[in-house]
DNA sequence: CGGAGTATTGATCCCATTCAAGAACTGTGG
DNA sequence: CCACAGTTCTTGAATGGGATCAATACTCCG
């Protein structure tokens, strides 16, 4: 049985028993969150890295009249910003969506563990290539699409990634989102986002309840969010 | 005299003679461009690595019924995906504005130059992670505001970093876009862009005509678009 | 000079916001 | 176990920011 991480970083590479090593001492250092919790703060110095464990983690901005913008999730397996400790400040803030775990990673062993390995340093890079990617696609539905299209296009993203690290079952998994969060992620006014989740539920797309998303029609879904899932980079080079 | 690269570098760390002379080196096999060219289209591998030496590039994603996102500007001194080659396509096309000028790099002479000095190789690692930030401003700019205020943080941005690469004259620069560039970049209709220009005008905030941008009122711009740069990393670790 | 791209302007429409109020869930303490 | 408070969800009506449609200028360039 193998660790969410090591599932993601096998979409991209082979790993041999030396890399899952390597990764597993990664992950000794082991942190319990609960819900609302602050991984690190926007404007803090960056101390460490971190890599999701278990359950979710979300990136957001804050801006001055108390509006924020969530740009990007963290699942398990998301390794969160390897390089990041050459910045001097966050320029976001992440915090705990549910009661999580994470693995803190100092900047040595990243180092270390970027040195020992070349699939690893591969595997670092690919993963921070792939955050950006994800956030071009966002950008992009934002920009161009309409809100039942970025809805469609979050939700296809999500249980494909949740689908990638085996945390998935079949069409449906566990999205500890409400639908403010999901408006903030869309660019959405909670009430919108209420209305478009029910022009889904009555079109027989989805369902959502009790923080489970099941995906009726991914089929149609995917249509309607014209998904193409090559932004994640799964295909081995 | 320095160039922008040096320059640009310049804002993050300091830069010895050595670390001058392998940026030199990077910027041997130049390329030269017209406006409309494509640097690289999406789906392709991505074979090289671009430093932008002269003139304007832009990152876009195309949608099937032919709307169009710009992701992201490239202007001198910029570099484009240090890392890029780690994935086996292109999720998105980078295009010329301009006539311009690049230099492209090979893997081996990024991974070289990455090998032969640490503050190159930090400096490579803050070049990908601002490029990450910006993006992530850019969604909270589409996410949360209004057509004035997200055209008030693009001019901004744009300004300061052209200033820091020597290429802004005060408070003017040459901005090689077109209405309707301006608004695949803010998610807004050419002539929604129009109106929201004329705005500007009006207030006397900006003077824009044969591509060179004039921001009349820097401090009130930046007001309006709650503009603050952190998110650049500008200041030196 | 002609044609294509670019900028401008007006009228109308619509997607999404705002405002407001009530219902359904949480979780907590007595 | 219930009462109660605080989120979260839901629904309706009115409003508005920006899109769409359409027509007219302007600019650049071969």
């Amino acid at each position: 049985m193998s660790t969410p991480l090591e599932r993601r970083l096998s979409c991209f590479t082979d790993l041999d028993e030396n890399d899952r090593a390597i990764l597993t001492g990664l992950c000794s250092d082991v942190r319990t969150l609960s819900a609302e919790d602050d991984l690190i703060e926007e404007s803090a110095p960056p101390k460490q890295v971190f890599i999701q464990l278990e359950g979710w983690a979300f990136r957001y901005k804050l801006l001055p009249e108390g509006k924020r913008q969530i740009t990007g999730y963290l699942l398990p397996g998301d390794i969160c910003d390897p390089f990041v400790f050459v910045l001097k400040r966050m320029d976001h803030g992440i915090g705990a969506l549910s009661d999580l775990k994470c693995a803190a990673v100092s900047k040595d062993q990243i180092l270390e563990a970027f040195n020992s390995s070349p699939r690893i340093a591969r595997g670092l890079w690919w993963s921070s290539l792939v955050d950006e990617s994800i956030l071009r696609q966002w950008l992009t539905n934002l920009g161009q699409r309409f809100a039942y299209e970025r809805m469609a296009h979050i939700f296809c993203e999500l249980w494909l990634r949740m689908t990638i690290v085996g945390l998935a079952d079949e069409d449906e998994f566990h999205l500890p989102l409400t639908q403010n969060q999901l408006g903030d992620t869309i660019g959405l006014t909670p009430v919108h986002v209420n209305r478009t989740l029910q022009r889904m539920r009555s079109e027989s797309l989805i369902e959502f309840e009790q923080r489970r998303l099941k995906i009726c029609d991914i089929d149609k879904l995917k249509d309607i969010a014209e998904f193409n899932s090559d932004y994640l980079h799964l295909e081995r080079r």
